[in-house]
RNA sequence: GCCCAGGUAGCUCAGUCGGUAGAGCAAGGGACUGAAAAUCCCUGUGUCGGCGGUUCGAUUCCGUCCCUGGGCA
């Protein structure tokens, strides 16, 4: 067993529904056990469940959610953590005979999973308080003084406003003492948007879902109350009694944000707030989608009309 | 009815001592390898409320009308 059936899209746009009617579906085609792996990274997260629009156990008709619940908002993950366990976890389901289907919308996680990362070390904390200390006392200028030296190539890529990855990159040389942009240049050569070819033996299928702008609107609208009216306010509340201090940094992701914000009286009212979250999660969208746009190869289909076509799309790649 | 304060970009507002205007947010586009629901970049023509007047020239000054707040009757 090697298939693989990817489902990406961006924010709210029916992923969670039609993967689980699908490992259903699969199933009962195949005779084998079909399972979900989440690729949403904010999912992983066992203490957020409201706002991320989570599936509840009942959502998930009883197919295995693997990549769900499995680390605390104390201590965030990220890429590298995520396809470390990814991994490992795919290749363990394909030799117990179980089709995956991998969904999500976090399309750089999916990116690194499929076609790698290149090796940086992870930062000494001491290498990351000497570059940090650089910036704060000298800013972003001593930063791209050092980089001009050493790295010269990074500073083409990114604008000095970037300070997130010019620090990055000078961290990376003053840990290896080679320039990030070597590994970039290298990897790009393997056309990190292409994913006819990866690194694993996996024979994907990739059902990239979307929908028009105005109805998109609308679901995210409507997502945004009925998160609100299960308890978004409550679920916070919970934190802060279970003793999280609300600055964990997935607490600073779209809708958590905006709901602290509400309860420190940056809005008139809880409408304001549900309107600035849903700004916030159509951008989301925007962002998602300009970098779907470049993967490819994918099958692209409307959630909402398009479901009899997916499943037949999926039977045809499974037999 | 009278007196104030306003009417400028989709929204909130700045500004032009008279030479046709600019911020934030929104919107649109893009980038992106250990923060990725994060982070960063690019994009601003709009009868400057309507109509008259003064002026070479008015969104800016004057008159008048309309609209929105607030106050007085």
């Amino acid at each position: 067993m090697n298939k693989l059936i990817i489902i990406s899209g961006p924010t709210a746009s029916g992923k969670t529904k039609i993967s689980i009617e699908l490992a259903d579906k699969i199933m009962s085609l195949t005779n084998k056990s079909c399972v979900i792996v989440n690729f949403d990274s904010l999912l992983f997260y066992k203490e957020i469940s409201i706002g991320t629009a989570k599936p509840n156990i009942s959502e998930r008709k009883g197919i295995p959610h693997y990549m769900i619940d499995i680390e605390s908002i104390k201590s965030p993950m990220n890429a590298a953590d995520f396809i470390k366990i990814g991994e490992k976890l795919i290749k363990d389901l394909m030799e117990k005979d179980q089709y995956v289907i991998l969904v999500g919308g976090s399309a750089f996680y999916l990116r690194a999973l499929l076609k790698g990362m290149y090796e940086s070390v992870t930062p000494s904390v001491e290498v990351k308080e000497k570059i940090d200390q650089i910036f704060r006392e000298q800013g972003i200028s001593a930063i791209i003084d050092y980089l001009k030296l050493n790295d010269p190539e990074s500073l083409q890529n990114l604008h000095p406003n970037d300070q997130y990855r010019l620090t990055r990159a000078a961290i990376h040389f003053e840990m290896t003492k080679t320039k990030i942009s070597d590994l970039k240049i290298n990897h790009d050569s393997n056309l990190p948007y292409d994913f006819s070819q990866i690194i694993h033996p996996w024979n994907i299928l990739h059902i990239y879902l979307d929908l028009p702008r105005e109805q998109h609107f609308e679901i995210i609208k409507n997502r945004t109350e009925k998160m609100f009216k299960d308890g978004l306010l409550i679920e916070i509340e919970r934190l802060v009694a279970s003793g999280f201090t609300l600055n964990e940094k997935p607490l600073g992701s779209i809708g958590y944000k905006e709901a602290i914000m509400l309860k420190n009286g940056h809005f008139q009212n809880a409408t304001e707030c549900m309107e600035r979250i849903a700004i916030s999660t159509r951008q989301l969208a925007k962002s998602q989608r300009t970098f779907f746009n470049k993967i490819t190869p994918k099958m692209t289909f409307n959630p909402l009309t398009d479901q009899e076509k997916i499943f037949r799309c999926v039977e045809q790649f499974l037999t």
